[in-house]
DNA sequence: TAAATATATAATAATTCACTTATATATTCA
DNA sequence: TGAATATATAAGTGAATTATTATATATTTA
């Protein structure tokens, strides 16, 4: 009785890729907000070449999308992939990380897409 | 709106360890029925050293519980985890891993619990 | 156009991971 | 009890992973 038909494969290279908490927070904050790479800097208190590889993994398996703004590129989670029904109900058991961008707001570091 | 309450890093946790072709498809196997330890070995065709270390894994986080049945140690999902509704919602994705089973009984593999 | 800002890429080092081989432990059965 | 079967553990190895530092690229702004 599978609800969908991706592959077991590909959805172990999907856990993988989703069982690294840096990686795991960010998908949870784009389900519900795009986010720039300076913004998880931030949030992440790491440096910007290593949110940049998470980023790219991320991207690379087509679960989120990038879109340049000016000198910025942020990030949205992909609500087309073939992945995103499966990353959606895992989200629903997480706790919300919005906290982390509220932070960043109440320290002026949020970027504003528009 | 989480609707669960367990922490985000050890659900990455969980979510690593399941992140591995085999593992998965243990615990989707595990889900519908109890296996020992020598059926996972013709599964996979690896060796059984690696198995028990894959199961070793599982153990530890509690999302799998081992049974003595004679000669054999035979292992099941642990429903009673906290982990289990995010299990269960994940494995509701993947396709069934039934005909694995199917091919050991073919084979005469199959052993029954009883 | 030059400086500042944001991001990506490359090279590398430390760690983790999943297997292998060898061996130990537990159980059954002749 | 001793041989056979099933499983676990330990040690070692090669590959994968994640961070770091250094540098390149792209965009904005003075």
């Amino acid at each position: 009785m599978n609800v969908s038909n991706v592959e077991l494969d590909k959805v172990a290279t999907i856990l993988k890729l989703l069982g690294d908490k840096t990686r795991l927070t960010m998908v949870k904050l784009l389900d519900t907000n795009d986010c720039c790479v300076c913004e998880f800097v931030e949030i992440f208190k790491t440096s910007q070449p290593a949110i940049s590889q998470h980023v790219r993994k991320l991207k690379d398996v087509g679960i989120v999308r990038e879109a340049r703004k000016g000198q910025w590129v942020f990030y949205s989670l992909n609500k087309q992939s073939d992945y995103y029904p499966i990353i959606q109900t895992l989200l629903h058991h997480l706790p919300s990380q919005e906290y982390k961008l509220k932070e960043l707001e109440v320290q002026g570091l949020r970027i504003s897409c528009e």
